[in-house]
DNA sequence: TTTTGAGTTGTTCGA
DNA sequence: GTCGAACAACTCAAA
C-alpha cells in the first residue's frame, strides 16, 4: 500500500505510531505542511519559527537516512493533503492526533473528506500519555483540578511502551517547497544568532538531551529544579513541543533508570502530568489563549495598556534584577527558567496590573517551547483566572524570590552583566547599593513600581472583582 | 443528595 | 531569627 504521512507536532522516526503503520503497511510518503491558512490555526511565534525551521532540516537528514524523503508543502490542509495524495496515488492517509480546538476541525474535516474520497485514514496517539476525553471525573465531567486529575491518570491504565522506529523506509519522493524559501529564521537583525550554541534542535538532539538529563541533573531534580543558577531542569520543553521527543519515551526511560532517586522522579513524572493537564484544560477549553477560563475575571479591572511598562517588562528593564534576567534570559536563548516565568508573570500580571494575555502573547511569540496548551493555561493560572489556579493573595515578590532561589546571585549575573560587579545579597536590590564619589553610578534602571504600594492595588483589585464591583460604576 | 476534605510553586505580620 | 496565622471563601472530586 502507498500511504502518505502527514507529520505536525510529532518529528521524529521514534515512537511514532503513524509512521510506524505506513511503514508497514508499505511505501510512504512524508509531508510536512506550512499551513497559515486554516482558520483559527494560532500562526507560530518567531522563536518556534526558528525551531521548526532546524527540527525539519533535522529530520530530513534522519528520514533520508532511512530511506524515506521529506515533502515541504505550504497551504491549506483541506486542499493541499488531498491534493497530495491524489498526486502520489496514495490508498491511506496516516497521522497522529493533535489536541488544539481548531486543529481538531481540521483533521475530523479532513478524515471524513478522505473517506469519501475513498482513502483509508488512521490516526494514532503519541504526544500525549492520556487521550483528554479518557479522563473522566466519576460524573462524566473533565478534571479542573491538578491532583485528583493525576492520581486519576496514575490509576488508569499504564502508558504503553513506545514504538519501535520503522527499519528501511521504502520512500517516496516529490516535489515540495525549499525550506529556505518558508523564510522561518529571522533576519535583520538575527536575534536567534545565540539560539544555536544553546539549542539542538531535531530528534537527535532531543535524545541526546534526555540522555544528559537522566544521567545527571534528573539527580535532585525535586529540590534543584527550583534554583535557576543550576542546570537541573530538563530542558525538554522545546523537545517535546515539537514532537522530535514523545512523553511515552520519557515514561519508558525514566523506567530504566533506577539510579533517580524516587522523589526526584516522582516530580519529573508530575511536570510531564501538568503537560498532559494543560491539553486535557485545552481540549475542553479551546479558547484558552483568548478568554478567562474563569468567566468572572471578565470583569476584572486591568490597568489600561501601558506601553512604557509593558516594553520594560518585555526587554528586561524593569529594575528588578530576577525579572531583568528572566525576562533577558528568554530574549537571549528563547527560553526562561520554570519558577522564573512565575515571577516574571506575577510581577506583570500583579505589579503591572496588565491583561494576562499580553504575557501570554510574549511568551508566545518569544519562546522556543511556546505550547498551545501550557502556556495559555499557566498564565491563567498565574492570574487567578484558569483552573486551579494561585489564590489571589499569591504575590511573588521578586527580591524574596531572588535572595531565596539564587543566593549567590549567579543566574542575575549570567544575564545581568551591569550588575555582574555587585556582590550578594546587594545584587538582589541594587538600588541599595552606596555608589562611591569616583565610580560611574550602575547603568541600570531605577525599580518601575514600588513592590510595597503594587502588591496592594492587586490585592484591592481583586478584592473588588471578589466583591463583585463593577468598574467604572458609581460608588453607591 | 449531601457532606467532607482538599487544593503546585507565596508573603507579611505579629508573637 | 523563627513560627504560625491570616489572606477568602470557593470549587472540585469523591465518598
Amino acid at each position: 500500500m502507498k500511504t502518505l504521512l502527514w507529520l505536525r507536532d510529532d518529528l521524529r522516526l521514534q515512537d511514532n505510531p503513524a509512521l510506524a503503520a505506513a511503514a508497514a503497511a508499505g511505501e510512504v510518503a512524508v509531508v510536512y505542511l506550512l499551513d497559515e491558512e486554516s482558520a483559527g490555526i494560532r500562526p507560530l511565534g518567531g522563536a518556534a519559527r526558528w525551531w521548526l525551521h532546524h527540527s525539519l532540516e533535522s529530520l530530513a537528514t534522519t528520514l533520508a537516512e532511512a530511506g524515506g524523503s521529506l515533502i515541504l508543502r505550504r497551504g491549506r490542509a483541506a486542499e493541499a493533503i488531498p491534493g497530495l495524495a491524489r498526486e502520489l496515488g496514495a490508498e491511506a492517509v496516516f497521522w497522529n492526533r493533535r489536541y488544539g480546538g481548531a486543529e481538531r476541525q481540521v483533521d475530523a474535516q479532513l478524515k471524513s473528506a478522505l473517506r469519501t474520497a475513498g482513502l483509508q485514514v488512521a490516526s494514532f496517539q503519541a504526544n500525549l500519555l492520556f487521550e483528554p476525553w479518557a479522563m473522566q471525573t466519576g460524573t462524566g465531567g473533565h478534571y479542573k483540578v491538578f491532583t485528583p486529575f493525576w492520581r486519576a491518570c496514575r490509576e488508569a491504565a499504564e502508558p504503553r511502551p513506545p514504538v519501535a522506529e520503522p527499519g528501511r523506509i521504502r520512500g517516496i519522493s516529490a516535489a515540495g517547497d525549499e525550506l529556505a524559501a518558508w523564510q522561518l529564521l529571522p533576519r535583520n537583525p538575527d536575534w536567534a544568532s545565540e539560539f544555536s550554541g544553546i539549542w539542538t534542535p531535531g530528534e537527535p538532539g532531543a535524545q541526546r538531551r534526555l540522555a544528559e538529563f537522566l544521567d545527571r541533573n534528573a539527580q535532585a531534580y525535586a529540590v534543584g529544579r527550583d534554583e535557576p543558577g543550576l542546570e537541573a531542569t530538563s530542558r525538554l520543553s522545546p523537545h517535546l513541543r515539537f514532537g522530535e521527543l514523545s512523553p511515552f519515551q520519557i515514561w519508558s526511560a525514566l523506567q530504566g533508570s533506577p539510579g533517580i532517586a524516587a522523589e526526584d522522579e516522582r516530580s519529573f513524572r508530575s511536570e510531564v502530568g501538568w503537560r498532559e493537564f494543560c491539553w486535557h484544560l485545552l481540549y475542553h477549553h479551546p479558547d484558552l489563549a483568548d478568554r478567562n477560563y474563569r468567566s468572572d475575571f471578565d470583569a476584572f479591572a486591568w490597568q489600561p495598556a501601558s506601553d512604557a511598562e509593558l516594553a520594560a517588562w518585555q526587554q528586561g528593564n524593569t529594575g528588578y534584577p530576577l525579572v531583568d534576567a528572566g525576562m533577558r534570559q528568554l530574549w537571549q536563548t528563547g527560553w526562561m527558567h520554570n519558577r522564573v516565568r512565575m515571577v516574571v508573570a506575577s510581577f506583570l500580571v500583579k505589579n503591572l496590573l496588565i491583561d494576562w494575555r499580553a504575557g501570554e502573547q510574549w511568551f508566545w511569540d518569544t519562546l522556543v517551547d511556546a505550547d498551545a496548551a501550557s502556556n495559555p493555561a499557566n498564565w491563567q493560572w498565574v492570574a487567578g483566572s484558569g483552573a486551579d489556579a494561585a489564590p489571589y493573595f499569591r504575590v511573588f515578590n521578586p527580591v524574596t524570590q531572588s535572595k531565596k532561589f539564587d543566593a549567590d546571585g549567579k543566574y542575575l549575573r549570567s544575564f545581568l552583566p551591569e550588575l555582574a560587579g555587585l556582590p550578594a545579597p546587594v545584587i538582589h536590590e541594587p538600588w541599595k547599593h552606596p555608589t562611591a564619589l569616583d565610580e560611574t553610578p550602575l547603568d541600570y534602571p531605577e525599580p518601575l513600581v514600588e513592590l510595597g504600594p503594587s502588591r496592594q492595588r492587586a490585592l484591592d483589585a481583586y478584592a473588588r472583582l471578589r466583591d463583585g464591583v463593577v468598574p467604572g460604576a458609581a460608588p453607591s
